[in-house]
DNA sequence: GCATAGTTCAAACGGACGTTTGAATGAGAG
DNA sequence: CTCTCATTCAAACGTCCGTTTGAACTATGC
């Protein structure tokens, strides 16, 4: 293992994103998180100012590295000519949906702590996330206008937030499945899946 | 108006699930309430005993309505043959998505309410709000997998999870939507968009 | 050794929370 | 009018909240 110690700020963080997960921002206390982490409670508001500092920056640490991936991957489908709907549905949807099969890992837990944070009860809460995401989904919006001129960019749209809120559905059941909703078969068949479901119904479910 | 007064526990009804629906139900205290609802903050415990059992009188109420009317459109589906999956799913959607186009009535409110308790982050909030719709959400289940019998039923059911999810996520955007993501023209046809969406998703994209 | 900057700590801050109390108020029945 | 029972009320309960304080500790550089 090549995590020699961890610091304080770390075991925060690590913390902070599993119980936010759970519970939700204001659900969890400032006090649960601290003796999870086995730190004083003083030491958030020391290392990041306050709750809400907290959070954020736990969600710029989460979301990055997503986001940054989801970049990567838009620009290379560019550089290629014209994407197809389905290839740009998979450059999104697949980098936020590998966390979840890393179940040993942190993977599933931010993924859940990801997809908690994008639809919390509280609009500052949602702000404070999509200003993170906002600007790589509208590049992506914008790449599935194009690829689908025969929709109407409001369609479009509209189908853009349907695939927004089911990513986001199952990255923050990465930990928890209500019996007999099962994912099908195969777990790690979930992005193929989600894919699948959100390709077919991109192509013929938006009315023009 | 038939309205001829309100009782200080319809008030509290009406404002809990207007503020539970904007804040979420740790995000929203008693005293926020019966302030808005010009009620004593004895009045809560009164009434319903706690926050908690306020909660679930307020979902109670708005979701029974709605939980009531899908059973009725079910049985009638099934009295005359075996229904097809659009059946199925508009039967299903279009009683949660009727509130929302009322909005100069309590529709809307209530429809947010709905959304927002049914994802909300604390499994506690979720499991008592799935007690309510959990039966009838098993039988609609059940009928669309019968109707789809070249799917598997785990596929099936992954786009059931879906359907849940992506009527809750419009039910909860019914009093905001985020600029440039409109409802496709006329917000009217949300329930359309929604069930054509979900019909092709249905019929193409899930895989045995 | 000593000074210094970074970090941790126990303790307390004021305030907001859900809940409870017991008296005051109201309407309806006898 | 009087008794009764449901409802409302101001006030306080104890607890937990996020935040702040100032001292104690730790490590590094001189």
């Amino acid at each position: 293992m090549d995590t020699p110690v961890e610091s304080t700020r770390e075991r925060l963080l690590n913390i902070a994103e599993q119980r936010f997960g759970e519970a939700g921002y204001e659900g969890t206390s400032l006090r649960a998180i601290t003796v999870a982490a086995a730190a004083n409670i003083a030491a958030v508001n020391y290392h990041f100012g306050s709750k809400e500092a907290l959070l954020r920056a736990a969600v710029a640490r989460a979301a990055g590295p997503v986001n940054a991936e989801r970049r990567r991957r838009l620009d290379q489908l560019e550089g290629s000519g014209q994407p197809a709907p389905e290839q740009l549905i998979r450059a999104f949807i697949e980098p936020g949906l590998d966390l979840v099969l890393r179940r040993g890992e942190r993977g599933a837990i931010v993924a859940r702590f990801i997809g908690r944070v994008a639809f919390d009860p509280s609009p500052r809460i949602r702000e404070l996330y999509a200003a993170e995401s906002e600007p790589i989904e509208k590049r992506y919006l914008t790449a599935l206008q194009r690829a689908l001129p025969h929709a109407a960019p409001t369609a479009v749209a509209f189908g853009f937030v349907n695939m927004l809120g089911l990513l986001a559905l199952h990255q923050s059941q990465a930990l928890s499945r209500a019996p007999g909703t099962e994912d099908p078969d195969d777990p790690s068949k979930l992005a193929e899946n989600l894919v699948a479901f959100l390709v077919a119904a991109f192509d013929r479910g938006l009315r023009s």
